[in-house]
DNA sequence: AGCACGCCGACT
DNA sequence: GTCGGCGTGCTC
């Protein structure tokens, strides 16, 4: 008899190893590792993977496996593999790291339903229970839950009337679309259509239509060109004219687009250069991190699609990762173009539905490529040639929920497996991967100028304080404004960059200071403008705006600082004229808002594009010759390492977006500490100083890439036991560790609060520590009792990108 | 994570 | 005496 060990959907540490299930005979031959099962568990039934095919068990009593989910393996050995290295590094849960590797509408959804047993027991049941059941054999467990007949009912399952039952759904299913066909030959239908009656007008219509088309038509399409309705349709599938049958489609997301066909383009010395460097290993099959470097408009990404061309006649599969795609159609457009129907797009617009169907693809080998941000990391190719990581020193590519790994370590495990290249691009890169590359860890690759000759643009840096000096209080600088306004009256466009969404990032008493906060976060609320609400970013708490100050009762409540929304009724009344278009996540949560705003701008119909984050990258407009930064320091008093190097990248990324044409370029970076290194050398576009700079501080204070990082965050209702847990951690921690690692906290988290919770951390600083793992792996199980009981939580982040 | 089991206090 | 609260431990 064969056995399968399966990795069940709990999410718990005492789950957290594999069951052993026997394998049916008819399923003997086909179950393989990787597929998805449902397996009895205790009382109820489970979706699992199984990891294993074995001969014999240890455990004696074996339940035999429930119901076979899978043709073939969703997950493959390497793909197995990987889940085992994701639960050592990142000291996740392996139903956790398997479920991240494919899409969401393979995770299964749990009904809890109560069956009546026979029909003969219904005038048995109670008289309520009756009523509940009233037309019908099954109830889902909710309503019982909500009709509060909890009781009654399990009493009729102790008397056998009623039984429990677990059912296991998939999320999402395929997609299935009618088609019709004639379902006899053409001249017995011309044959038929004479003989039909004249008010029949439509049903021959139909045929008519379908003869001539002679192939099956899709019912949608049939309705459409016909304007009959499906029951004059229905009434020729009775006669038996035509047929019905169901073909299984796949949703496709740009099915109303088109993509112009785009051909290479001629490369320069620099791109030709790292072109054969990156093809030579690609040939060679031989495993090698590049990273290439490239300023803004050097055009890497037309190296990346010279080098997947040749992963193509290599008869291999390429990964491009980009930081959330959604955010940038030009870039899809740009490899549906070039690769047409060989590529699949992942990213976080589709629904559940179109990722699955564009994951299938993947699975199906129908294509070759794969666009994507952070999760399509694990796309199930198994002749990889290569992987791309553009942008690589973005944040998203990190993910800050378990398992929290970071998409360039993955992309780097898998390379290996495959013994194919991994390019890392970047006009900014990370400073660890900047030094790996200096080391000669990593090969590096230089694209030092722009394609277009005129350079890169003139950066003027304006001193708010200055402004504020000589009496502008408005937070647009004179020159910035004169800009504005020159581009007005020369019809070109500005994009406008601020950091904050909403209208206010803080409201505040001025007659006794106090400042509105959220009730459960620390954090104020942001004022915004529409609706006149107040909401907390955090955990999304709202409150109407109040007109007292709720602690001495004045009436004296004023909005500080600057969001989105109040720049953009500030243009409104200093440029009045001006077309402006606001992207943050407040206009765009709507499905394709993004990309509408971006076309409309990009068709010229608006003066200014006005946006937070998601503005600032990928985006290649040739009008625009003005970028503004209304406060270049926002990110750079936050409490994280990373804070200069975020800014640094943040205002290099962000002028990039001028003058990248014809056209030239310039930028105004406003900013209250425009002396900063970050600022000062990002005007200047001189990523070695800033590197060189940032570098010394590292080392002086003990943060990557001298040392790693963990952070143990630690989270409760109570204070005293949020404390008192982070104590005890430190002081293990202090116990087991080398000399050499440096421990720092307990210290209350940036945001000391959230959602109800105070947060303690402790920040482990290390080197070389031989028995990291098996430290943390001791400190979540000697807690797991209070975890599991429901109050505490502890998160471990072994390469944190959010000190929050 | 659920769910059963089992042990104690507050009621018909 | 039973109902129903929650702590404990198990799930192949």
């Amino acid at each position: 008899m064969k056995i399968a060990s399966v990795i069940v959907d709990v999410p718990s540490r005492q789950t957290d190893r594999p069951f052993d299930y026997m394998i049916p005979e008819q399923w003997e031959d086909i179950l393989k590792p990787g597929m998805r099962v449902t397996v009895p568990f205790g009382p109820r039934r489970l979706q699992g993977f199984v990891v294993e095919i074995k001969s014999h068990s240890e455990v004696e009593r074996l339940k035999p496996i429930e119901a076979v989910l899978d043709v073939t393996p969703v997950l493959n050995e390497e793909l197995l593999e990987l889940g085992k290295y994701l639960t050592e590094t990142t000291l996740c849960f392996a139903i956790s790291a398997y479920q991240a590797m494919l899409p969401a509408a393979m995770k299964a959804k749990y009904e809890k339903e109560i069956h009546l047993i026979r029909e003969e027991y219904r005038p048995l049941l109670p008289e309520e229970i009756q009523a509940l059941f009233a037309g019908r054999s099954a109830v889902a467990w909710k309503d019982v839950e909500q009709a509060k007949l909890w009781r009654t009912v399990q009493k009729a399952i102790q008397q056998g009337y009623l039984e429990v039952v677990y059912q296991v759904k998939e999320k999402a299913g395929k997609k299935i679309i009618k088609y019709i066909q004639l379902a006899m030959p053409p001249e017995e239908i011309r044959q038929a259509m004479e003989a039909m009656p004249a008010r029949a007008a439509k049903q021959k219509q139909v045929l008519t239509f379908l003869l001539s088309k002679n192939e099956a038509v899709p019912l949608q399409e049939l309705i459409e060109q016909t304007s009959a309705s499906y029951a004059s349709v229905k009434s020729l599938v009775e006669k038996g004219f035509v047929v019905e049958k169901e073909t299984e489609v796949y949703r496709d997301p740009y099915e109303h687009r088109t993509f112009a066909k785009t051909k290479p383009l001629p490369l320069t010395a620099e791109q030709e250069k790292a072109l054969s460097a990156i093809v030579k290993r690609v040939r060679a099959n031989e495993h090698s991190v590049f990273l290439l470097y490239g300023v803004t408009g050097s055009g890497k990404t037309e190296v990346y699609m010279q080098a997947m061309e040749e992963v193509l006649r290599q008869g291999k599969e390429a990964i491009v990762l980009v930081p959330e795609i959604s955010l940038t159609p030009q870039m899809v457009e740009r490899f549906k173009g070039r690769f047409g129907s060989r590529v699949a797009v992942l990213h976080s617009g589709l629904s559940v539905g179109e990722k699955y169907d564009e994951w299938r693809k993947i699975h199906r080998k129908e294509v070759q490529l794969v666009v994507g941000a952070r999760s399509a990391i694990f796309a199930p190719f198994e002749n990889l040639g290569m992987i791309i990581i553009d942008e690589e020193h973005e944040a998203s590519y990190k993910q800050e929920e378990n398992p929290r790994y970071h998409a360039r370590d993955v992309a780097i495990y898998r390379a290996r497996f495959h013994g194919c290249p991994v390019v890392l691009g970047s006009a900014t890169p990370s400073l660890e991967t900047f030094a790996r590359a200096k080391k000669g860890v990593y090969e590096l690759l230089t694209l030092p100028k722009r394609i277009s000759d005129n350079g890169m643009p003139d950066v003027h840096i304006v001193d708010m304080r200055e402004e504020l000096r000589s009496g502008n209080r408005s937070m647009f600088s004179r020159m910035l404004f004169e800009k504005l306004k020159e581009r007005l009256a020369r019809g070109e466009q500005s994009v406008l960059f601020l950091n904050r969404r909403g209208y206010s990032t803080f409201v505040m008493c001025r007659d006794c200071g106090y400042v509105i906060r959220c009730p459960h976060c620390d954090i104020s609320l942001t004022y915004h403008r529409a609706g006149q609400r107040l909401k907390c970013h955090y955990c999304g708490h709202e409150e109407p705006t109040m007109h007292r100050c709720p602690s001495c009762g004045s009436e004296h409540i004023r909005f500080f600082g600057t969001g989105t929304q109040k720049v953009e009724e500030e243009l409104a009344k200093l440029l009045p004229e001006a077309r402006v278009i606001r992207m943050d996540v407040d206009t765009t949560s709507r499905k394709g808002a993004h990309e509408q705003m971006l076309s409309k701008f990009g068709e010229g119909k608006a003066d200014i594009l006005l946006g937070t984050q998601m503005i600032a990258k990928g985006l290649d407009f040739p009008n625009v010759t003005l970028v503004g930064v209304l406060a270049a320091d926002t990110m750079l008093h936050l409490p994280d390492f990373r804070a200069s190097e975020k800014t640094f990248q943040l205002l290099t990324q962000v002028s990039g977006r001028a003058g990248r044409h014809e056209l030239p370029g310039e930028v105004v970076i406003q900013s209250y500490t425009p002396e900063h290194y970050s600022i000062a050398l990002a005007a200047k576009h001189d990523y070695a100083a800033f590197y060189q700079r940032e570098m010394v501080l590292r080392k002086m204070y003990g943060y990557p890439p001298f040392y790693y990082l963990t952070l143990i965050t630690v989270s409760h209702q109570e204070i005293t036991k949020a404390v008192a847990v982070t104590e005890k951690i430190a002081a293990y921690l202090r116990a087991q560790l080398s000399k050499e690692a440096i421990i720092l906290g307990p210290v209350a988290s940036p945001i000391a609060r959230l959602h109800d919770r105070y947060r303690y951390q402790c920040m482990i600083k290390y080197k070389r520590e031989a028995n990291m793992t098996s430290v943390l792996k001791t400190i979540i199980d000697r807690y797991q009792h209070d975890v599991s009981q429901g109050d505490l939580s502890i998160t471990i982040d072994t390469n944190p990108y959010m000190m929050m």
